[in-house]
DNA sequence: AACAAAATAACCCAAATGGGTCATTGTGAG
DNA sequence: CTCACAATGACCCATTTGGGTTATTTTGTT
């Protein structure tokens, strides 16, 4: 059985090529291909996945997800848009797309991303990924000064602020546990801190680590 | 020029047929293959790409990332691993890995990962894709873990995190160190740490401070 | 070759910490 | 009115930590 496809796309050329493209696949269908949100919501039938651009007149691609997620919630969507900015992405994420591909992507690659949405996957191009992965990470810190520490130091800092005991990190690092206190030490000269829990709140919040 | 690969992986039988698998194409070059964090960290030289496993002896993968990144910032580091659970890809991409590959996946998508990390962008297979984008999506009561902390346990933990000693908070609250020490141990059994480092590092990586 | 920095290791001592146990008081939910 | 729990306070003991000093070896840079 075919996988069937709706498209929605506003730029008829690339709508063409889109269909030509995945039409030529035996095991892909494309169901119907439109122009507007509005024209896909407007009894269409449910497919397989829905291939979707973010700029559309009227209903933009993001507001119509909710809708087309209400109307028949099986439906896989995959964004498929020239923007790659954070606010596009989250947005569109939070909204319950299931994949993000940009157009400049390969053929070939939209074609295996329809194949892993349908596979119950997410499709992310490395780009997207990148900056959704970016996402979570806290935003960057100043980062100023304490560039100072040594990479073993570093090295220290970072295994204290994973909770380990001074004997643990020195039986860890294969070194005596007396050279630990003494890069500690040195650690907290730097930091100007006097204590692990301190070295630690200052490497997390600073970013050092 | 090659990129060069380094590869920790405990499983040795897996390690050499990546070592196999990678060393056949001229465009890959590996460097290293080791068994263990600490072995990588051990006079190896940095390389483009760090194929990094998660369950390892001693030091995880997960514990390793930060230490890899402190030491040479500009590696990029792909998890290829046989978890795809929610913990696993979160630390993970919280210590910030730039891929996250299961080992089941396809020799040929490897290499494809490999060479989407080393032109700057992310790689995710799509089942880990789709847990990721799960992540942005509303769910209720997963802090329950913390939430236990009474008002004054959260007090004390945010005065920690700012690095007073014991004494020096009983001071601020104007209670006895004793008590204050009662409540630390409360906090550790809640955390389950051992240690005021610890438990700064939970703090502020859990954000429950 | 000379020098500085980093990493290694050891010693001492006082203070802080972690881990138990026990007890009192107040407060809110049944 | 109980009952659980939060908050308060105390004692003991072993371990860890913080701070000071000194010293050797390696490494990188003039």
């Amino acid at each position: 059985m075919e996988i069937t496809i709706g498209i929605v796309e506003d730029h008829s050329e690339f709508r063409n090529s889109l269909v030509f493209l995945i039409s030529s696949f035996t095991a892909y269908q494309v169901v119907w291909a439109v122009g507007s949100v509005r024209e896909a919501m407007d009894n269409k039938e449910p497919v397989d996945i829905i291939l979707l651009d973010i700029n559309l007149p009227n209903l933009s691609g993001i507001q119509g997800i909710p809708l087309f997620k209400a109307k028949f919630p099986g439906q896989k969507i995959i964004m498929l848009t020239i923007q790659d900015d954070e606010e596009s992405i989250l947005s569109a994420i939070k909204a319950g797309a299931d994949g993000y591909i940009l157009k400049k992507t390969s053929p070939q690659k939209i074609l295996e991303a329809i194949q892993q949405v349908y596979e119950g996957g997410a499709a992310l191009t490395p780009m997207v990924a990148k900056q959704v992965l970016a996402l979570f990470k806290p935003k960057k810190a100043v980062k100023v000064t304490h560039t100072s520490l040594t990479p073993r130091e570093k090295e220290i800092l970072t295994l204290i602020t994973q909770g380990m005991s001074t004997l643990v990190i020195a039986e860890t690092l294969f070194i005596s546990i007396q050279t630990v206190r003494n890069h500690i030490k040195s650690i907290y000269e730097k930091l100007h801190v006097h204590s692990k829990a301190h070295a630690v709140a200052i490497a997390l919040k600073e970013k050092i680590v």
